[in-house]
DNA sequence: GGCGGGCATTGATCTGGATCAACGCCATCC
DNA sequence: GGATGGCGTTGATCCAGATCAATGCCCGCC
């Protein structure tokens, strides 16, 4: 539970020129609102780091001075109670964007599950970019819209699912990798311990273990290694997550 | 639970010239992003509407073809399982936005508790606005931005919160009128039923009712009647809230 | 190869809140 | 004023998931 205090690695401090062009996230992420004819302007404010597991490189409550944009790897978002009690708000992988809030501090925590890698961007910095692309504008008000529904769906799993419901839920989204992507997988990796799953969902780790362990005896799931997950009956699992049965 | 399926009354079709000018909401809402000069075309794609208690003006999975601006009254918003289970994502009041989303169709339900007054505009319209009224799209990011980080505190609340650190903490949000304003009041009318608070906060209507009990007994509020709460220890509450103790 | 430590699994027991079941309190309406 | 019906409260019991407690498994390290 608790993380490393490690500060993050700035691996390139005045990014080279072409680092946004060949990004791997921009085709997934707010950036491609910006056309690559002025990617050099993004460029000059970003900077690009990494971040061992482990790391907490976005504290609840502390000043919030800067974007994220993920480029690789897998991050939590998480708040704490005073005694330690944790929920997970979300994973974030591949072109996630990090770091919206209209208040001078940030809401949430963030740590690296694995190695990551993102773009850190200034927040007054971006704020005189948006007012020269208001599509980026647009985009951002996109992500936030398609957030908060994903928001609302969870609200409804912590609130009102059983918890073999939330495991179904949880094994089909991370089938369709995150919220993104539509295409579903039937064997994937799950970077997150069991930890972080029950945190995610509003259980305890226990719950999570025999859960699993009840899908795969009843033929549902295979669970080839301890982070791997193979979908043997996706259509009856998509109907668990959604509450019938 | 079951709501009327009586359609909402439109008011004033072509709304009067000067409806957005004396527009009660206007001060609290997103509209007061267009300068009171222009405020002739905000007028024009507004429809003034009311909706009786119990009615249904947003429908989950309808094709989502209008924004709403709530000018009075409590709305309830609310996504249901398919055996009846339903979870309250949130209640609206003045001021407040409706309808935000990416996707074409509504994600989740709506319902006025009480006598509500609103606005409709089509989306179609509303993006042309918008692109005459950029500050009007930052005013949007700034509403789904906080209310992502309200949604984020509501899965803290859903997933950790013990019953009592959730009714302490949805007395505290109430007293504070929604999450607008900062003004604390200590006797406050509950609009919402308790079946309403039960499924806003994942309990049952009993443990709601029970822990009110309990509350009032241990001398940390009032309840003159079912739907008026006084506030009596308002700064051990917000410790209760806030899962201190 | 054996040791240590961090996860994950599994079993036994407990409990907070759900469920089931009356009952009370008003309003509204004959 | 008495019947009706929709909340809300209260009491008795139950149970899904939490908690407590081993035990197993894997991997890195000496």
């Amino acid at each position: 539970m608790l993380a490393l205090s490690t500060r993050p690695v700035v691996l390139d401090p005045h990014a080279t020129v072409n680092a946004c062009a060949s990004c791997d996230a921009r085709p997934h992420s707010v950036c491609n609102a910006i056309p690559d004819s002025d990617l050099a302007r993004l460029t000059a404010i970003a900077t690009v780091t990494h971040a061992q597991p482990g790391t907490t490189f976005i504290q609840e409550g502390d000043p919030a001075t800067h974007f994220f944009n993920i480029s690789s790897g897998t991050v939590r978002m998480y708040k704490l109670l005073p005694d330690g009690r944790r929920q997970i708000t979300g994973f974030a992988g591949v072109g996630h964007f990090l770091g919206l809030a209209v208040s001078e501090t940030y809401a949430f925590s963030a740590e690296a599950i694995d190695t990551v890698r993102f773009c850190r961007f200034s927040r007054a910095r971006v704020r005189t970019l948006l007012d020269d692309y208001p599509k980026m504008e647009k985009r951002l008000l996109e992500v936030a819209s398609t957030e908060l529904v994903a928001a609302q769906d969870q609200m409804l799993l912590l609130g009102r699912k059983t918890a073999r419901e939330r495991l179904a839920s949880f094994l089909m989204m991370q089938a369709r990798q995150g919220v993104m992507c539509q295409t579903s997988r039937t064997r994937f990796p799950l970077p997150m311990s069991r930890g972080d799953i029950a945190d995610y969902l509003g259980l305890t780790i226990e719950t999570v273990s025999r859960t699993f362990t009840k899908l795969r005896a009843e033929g549902f799931i295979d669970i080839p290694s301890a982070s791997e997950i193979t979908i043997r009956a996706p259509v009856a699992l998509e109907g668990m997550a959604s509450g019938l049965s």
